[in-house]
DNA sequence: GCAAAAGTGTTTACCATACACCCATGT
DNA sequence: ACATGGGTGTATGGTAAACACTTTTGC
């Protein structure tokens, strides 16, 4: 949705399909998503996005262009459903984008390549915010992180793909990551459970959600953490290698 | 993969993108799957598959194939996996299959468009296998339904597809399905207990498995099912309306 | 009456939740 | 000492699994 497009017509790219990242991130006891302001009239959002080359694997594809985004390797990166509608297509954001950026004109043909009804496979991806680097494209005007409670208005079917992407997330969550990826190093249980009362809007209890990480039998306890305040240190964890 | 494909480089479909469905269909305690024979040399099978049109939904051509093949109408019907590796393309079928089959040469335009690299989106559909009329289409020499446990040689990811179709009917199945679309109209508890058996491959104990569907609140008791045994009739039981 | 299979009631065991208490820390 | 928040042990309650018993059917 938000990929520069000039010359993409000759990049030898899979035409009318596309993918659109989820990028999570958490902070502070809010879940965010990493999405990019575009240069468009209006208060008007995307989703990071990309194609995928002739000889290239979709999942591959989908780690590139999140590795662009973010400056990041080994992202933790799960395909979550394809979206489809008849509908979804650039046209009329292209229309008003080249109104106001006529320096991006490129040559017709890239801009009907461009303006077809596109497929979208979603993935989504798990990563600390504290680790990213976000890049902007020529059709960004900035990339920025929003509380999954407050997102801008988002192009096409934008706030759909980030709604199934968190639907995805909750139904992954217990089984296999437990927020691997979105915890710093090391981590209080306090901290862990804040990130699972965000994620699953919920809260949990002190005692129960301790026994219950406890039990999963997947942390280290590392050394205490003294913050200076007037009671017990916490102790630090980590994830268990594998 | 298995789709005519004479002259579809001219009904407009999307390039490169393509369905592939698992029909789940279930019988005397084997969970089969509907599969084309394909007019191939050799014992090479394939999955019912098809194209998206320019002007409709992903959801809408899966409905459409399904129907085309199955004669049947309000399908149960689920996209569950996005297959992308770039090696999926027909190029090594194609060349056999018109070595085989002169009759079914096309344009070289036509060709091309087949045997380029495909990205398939995976849907699985749940059907009562009495209520289908498989439908050929000109590479099938024929339809058969297969045991799930005993299938043939398929084209490509064939059987990758088909075990991320299982996997995903299983972790659909308790939510809301059970087997709605499995069974005839009526059916005995030790039927459905069967069902299950077959799908999550492991026993129930019929006491416990019964009081859990009832408590489930979701079936209908109707007549007792006399069958001239030497023993108490089983009751029959529906799916409640909604 | 008896064998076979269906239906139903009762006990047990487990686990998530709730409750209660104790411990460490800095002022 | 005590207020604050962290850690842990114990009671409880609901549910799924295991066990046991009764009922129906045709010979």
């Amino acid at each position: 949705m938000s990929e520069s497009y000039k010359g993409i017509s000759t990049q030898n790219y899979i035409a009318q399909l596309s993918i659109d990242c989820v990028i999570f991130g958490y902070q502070n006891g809010t879940l965010n998503v990493l999405v990019p302001k575009l240069n468009f009239q209006g208060d008007f959002w995307g989703l990071p996005s990309g194609f995928i080359y002739q000889h290239e694997d979709v999942d591959q594809a989908a780690k590139r262009i999140l590795e662009d985004r973010t400056q990041m390797k080994d992202i933790y990166l799960e395909q979550f459903h394809v979206f489809g509608n008849a509908n979804r297509n650039n046209a009329e954001f292209m229309s008003s984008l080249l109104a106001q950026n006529p320096q991006l004109q490129g040559s017709k043909e890239e801009y009907d390549w461009f303006v077809r009804r596109f497929v979208s496979i979603g993935y989504y991806a798990l990563v600390d915010i504290k680790k990213v680097k976000p890049q902007t494209t020529p059709i960004d005007e900035r990339m920025e992180w929003v509380d999954i409670n407050q997102l801008p208005n988002l192009l096409l079917d934008g706030k759909e793909i980030i709604a199934k992407a968190l639907q995805a997330l909750r139904a992954n969550f217990d089984d296999h990551l437990v927020g691997y990826n979105l915890l710093p190093e090391t981590f209080t249980m306090k901290e862990l459970q804040k990130l699972y009362e965000t994620i699953f809007d919920k809260p949990f209890r002190r005692n129960n959600f301790q026994k219950m990480m406890l039990d999963l039998n997947i942390l280290d306890r590392l050394e205490k953490q003294f913050t200076g305040a007037a009671n017990k240190a916490p102790y630090l964890y980590k994830f268990k290698e594998i």
